[in-house]
RNA sequence: GCCCAAGUGGCGGAAUAGGUAGACGCACAGGACUUAAAAUCCUGCGGGUGUUAAAGCCCGUGCCGGUUCAAGUCCGGCCUUGGGCACCA
């Protein structure tokens, strides 16, 4: 029978067996998730491949040892290039997803994976949206959905509005146009409000660190002082900073030119022509000016207008300067220019005053910064009372002053912003609002959800820029829920990320009809124990799915205001030219030409032991012809059984080391040593004149996670019932310790030798043979030796010295 | 610029608590089997030195220094390469 069909067979029997359909009951259950993909036209990736077998050897393990192993497969099948591919080929983007879930789908029953097909959704099935829309209307009935015009980042090429993110460097991630900044009314949720929350809440995860520092500098906590000043005749503004201990290095303040601030102060400014030109000048550009063309501090003086420092009554000059951002803190800062950067950089254009207030830096060159001088003692100068402080103390007193004055606030800044939720497109979940002339924007009644989306022939966005959806007249024009009367549709819809923060709850429970989740599935799994994705989306993904819960947490919808356990990340599978996978490099390997050439067991074993599982590690053709060698290898073995029971002596502990071994390298994601375990147990049985059943059996039982089919197969013609209902080896450990071991024996550091101790010999006996051992005499002969360190099992070091 | 990760043979990578660096695999070389090929098996495989052969010896985990009986592993200071953030006050 050769490896087709035996994949075939098998797969066969696990899909009419229900063997890997978790229900929602019985004891230790656990959730491995694995991020669900987006159906793309190209088909699965041998990346997928890496993680999804990963997880698959986790789970098929795991459920042999007794859990109640939920393993889910979906699809995130919203999302711009299947309404890319809808606008070019004008066919609904629901029959290219229907087409792409099948090749996927068929992708991974021919790589035998283990997931609960009966759970099997996707984010655009009505089914599914029908719930994000309804916890759409939640978030806007507990006030944190709402409505502001803001100036986003949009591509007149696309003619769709960008995140920040997909904006990054000033040009559309898409197509590569320079973004615009265009002013639009979007949806938005309050996320702002949850910084501090998304913060605290990560201390009850078991995210990998690297994980917990992306979401920390993704929220951008910053913590410092809120400062009122005053105007020179009146009139007063606040500034946001972390270092109010430089306060009496002020020599200027800077507002930001896009602020609401400069707005109100226009009236009482003198040179109103230069101010506003500045401020129209700051508008054009784009963030790319922003950040890579204007390294100089642009920026204009206002005229006519003087600021106080609180502490010192000393008067300032106000400017304008675009490096500060209207969009966070107050939209105003102090400038002290000895002691930051940005603050020098301006001082030097504009030619301004520096006063030093720390002691220790050399500002002729550059500012002496904050991460320079703080934990160093240093101590301040020319700030009166708070002379001769040391930086720690001076910020504790000087805010207290401030305080007691009555004009600053102790106060954290995020950098973190309130999510855009809305999306000009087409293929989202439409956003269940109406719009009122009388009564404004209303929630469409629940039970008329889910709102679907409708089947039309054309899906490009109008030139404004709204949802294709807005030129559907008999979808968009519709009645008030509240009032009865003449209203309009929202025409946006929800951005992909919508759909996949709260997948993993919908898994616990997918046939719901009545609630997205019902609490007592929700209960009995508790959380997703492990969670695998890719590292790009462990800052945002994460972060939206976080925030979801929490929310739904707190209006008492999920039991946990965390459901996601331990968050790890996947190395990316690279071409064999250490680059990026990608058509135009033409170093894509495609997965099914693998499976039909090798085998499914094959690639699976191959892309375990490929390398280190979260380090990228690129492909190599050769070292799968390595694991094929090792499979075929694992198959003649069979011709080596003879029969007897038991294990032999000499490979008893070779084989509870590697029963050890394995099992803990698949919990802790060390798939590439479990298979050269494995390698190494096989090759001990070929060195082997004849191995018993029970070696042969152990050796398939270990291996059946990560090559499952040809596992099978060879068990079943052991006359042994199938792997996937036999329990999980077991290893005994006292049989995993060598009754006799070689250590080494070194002299002054330097092995000069090994002997042969037993598991119980005495330091006394190790220490007397390691003198003796011939090598080792040569060098401490005629030598003073001043002591033998024994390390039990491991080693002996002779420390000599000359006599 | 800031934050994070990583630098080990020709290559992918091992080394779980500081304890024989290079497991396992690939590639390569030599040999066996074969009419031949494929497949399989055996041997070698960090560099240098040494020898008929070996044993042995010296060097070696990006670089410099330190701690220790002992450092790929710990500490301090660099260098390089990836990734993320990017005027966040």
């Amino acid at each position: 029978m050769n490896f087709k069909e035996i994949e075939k067979k098998w797969q066969k029997y696990w899909e009419e067996h229900h063997t890997f359909e978790a229900k929602n009951e019985g004891a230790n259950p656990y959730y491995i998730l694995v991020e669900f993909p987006y159906p793309s036209g190209a088909g699965l990736h041998v990346g997928h491949v890496r993680s999804y077998t990963a997880l698959d050897a986790m789970a098929r393990m795991m459920r042999r040892e007794g859990y109640n192993v939920l393993f889910p497969m979906g699809w995130d099948a919203f999302g711009a290039p299947a309404e890319q591919y809808a606008i070019k080929n004008h066919i609904h983007p629901k029959e290219a997803v229907k087409e792409n879930i099948k090749t996927f789908k068929g992708q991974m029953m021919d790589l035998g994976y283990s997931f609960d097909w009966s759970r099997e959704f996707s984010t655009t099935d009505p089914e599914y949206y029908k719930w994000t829309q309804w916890q759409f209307l939640q978030f806007f009935k507990h006030g944190m959905a709402y409505k502001d015009t803001i100036p986003v980042n949009w591509c007149p090429t696309c003619k769709m509005v960008l995140s920040n993110e997909d904006a990054a460097g000033g040009v559309c991630e898409r197509c590569g146009t320079t973004v615009e900044q265009k002013e639009k009314s979007q949806w938005m949720l309050r996320m702002s409000d949850y910084a501090e929350s998304l913060l605290e809440g990560l201390s009850s995860t078991n995210f990998a660190e690297k994980v917990k520092l992306g979401q920390i500098n993704w929220i951008g906590k910053s913590t410092g002082v809120e400062v009122d000043i005053e105007i020179v005749g009146g009139g007063k503004f606040s500034i946001f900073t972390t270092c109010i201990e430089t306060i009496y290095g002020i020599t200027f303040f800077v507002l930001a030119p896009d602020g609401k601030l400069i707005q109100e102060l226009l009236p009482r400014v003198e040179n109103k022509e230069e101010v506003l030109s500045y401020i129209e000048e700051t508008k054009k550009k784009s963030n790319m000016d922003r950040t890579e063309l204007n390294k100089g501090k642009t920026g204009c003086i206002v005229k006519g207008l003087e600021a106080i420092n609180p502490i010192n009554g000393k008067h300032v000059p106000i400017f304008l300067g675009d490096f500060v951002l209207g969009s966070y803190g107050t939209g105003a800062v102090m400038a002290v220019p000895a002691h930051d950067e940005r603050d020098y950089e301006y001082a030097k254009v504009h030619n301004l005053e520096i006063i030093e207030v720390i002691t220790g830096g050399d500002i002729t060159k550059h500012a002496f910064e904050k991460h320079d001088y703080l934990g160093k003692n240093c101590t301040l100068m020319n700030s009166e009372e708070f002379n001769d402080l040391t930086v720690e103390e001076a910020k504790e007193k000087i805010t207290e002053k401030l305080e007691n004055m009555g004009i600053a606030r102790r106060v954290n800044n995020y950098k973190m912003r309130d999510w855009i939720f809305s999306r000009q497109r087409f293929w989202g979940e439409p956003i269940p609002m109406i719009e009122c002339p009388k009564c404004g924007w209303v929630p469409m009644k629940e039970e008329d959800l889910p709102l679907l989306l409708p089947d039309v022939a054309e899906y490009e966005p109008t030139d404004t820029g709204e949802s294709p959806l807005a030129k559907i007249t008999d979808w968009v024009n519709c009645k008030c829920p509240n009032c009865g009367g003449d209203a309009k549709r929202e025409t946006d819809t929800m951005p992909q990320w919508a759909g996949s923060s709260w997948y993993f709850l919908r898994y616990m429970d997918p046939h719901n009809t009545h609630e997205f989740a019902s609490m007592d599935a929700m209960n009995y799994w508790g959380r997703v124990d492990w969670y695998n994705g890719g590292m790009e989306h462990t800052a945002r993904h994460l972060l939206y799915a976080r925030f979801w819960v929490q929310f739904l947490h707190n209006i008492g919808l999920v039991p946990k205001s965390e459901m996601i356990w331990t968050r790890v990340s996947h190395g990316m599978v690279l071409g064999s030219n250490n680059e990026k996978m990608s058509k135009s490099k033409g170093n894509v390997i495609n997965p099914d030409e693998i499976v039909k050439e090798y085998g499914a067991d094959t690639l699976r074993t191959y892309e375990l032991f490929m390398g280190d599982y979260e380090q990228d590690a690129p492909w190599s053709t050769d070292s799968l012809r390595g694991c094929k060698r090792f499979i075929d290898k694992v198959i003649r073995l069979k011709d080596k059984v003879k029969e007897g029971s038991g294990y032999q002596k000499y490979l008893e502990s070779l084989i509870h080391k590697s029963i050890k071994k394995v099992t803990n390298d698949l919990k802790t994601m060390g798939y590439n040593t479990a298979v050269s375990t494995l390698m190494i147990l096989a090759n001990a049985y070929e060195d082997s004149d004849f191995i018993t059943k029970e070696e042969y059996l152990v050796l398939l039982s270990l291996l059946n996670p990560i090559a499952p089919h040809i596992t099978e197969e060879l068990n079943a013609q052991m006359n042994e019932k199938p792997l996937c209902e036999t329990p999980w080896p077991i290893y005994e450990e006292a049989k995993t310790i060598d009754s006799e071991k070689t250590i080494a024996v070194q002299v002054n550091g330097k092995v000069r030798g090994t002997i042969l101790i037993t598991n119980d010999e005495s330091e006394e006996s190790i220490k007397e043979k390691a003198l003796k051992e011939e090598n080792v005499i040569k060098y401490t002969q005629d030598k003073t030796i001043v002591k033998v360190i024994v390390v039990p099992n491991k080693i002996v070091n002779i420390v000599v010295k000359e006599i």
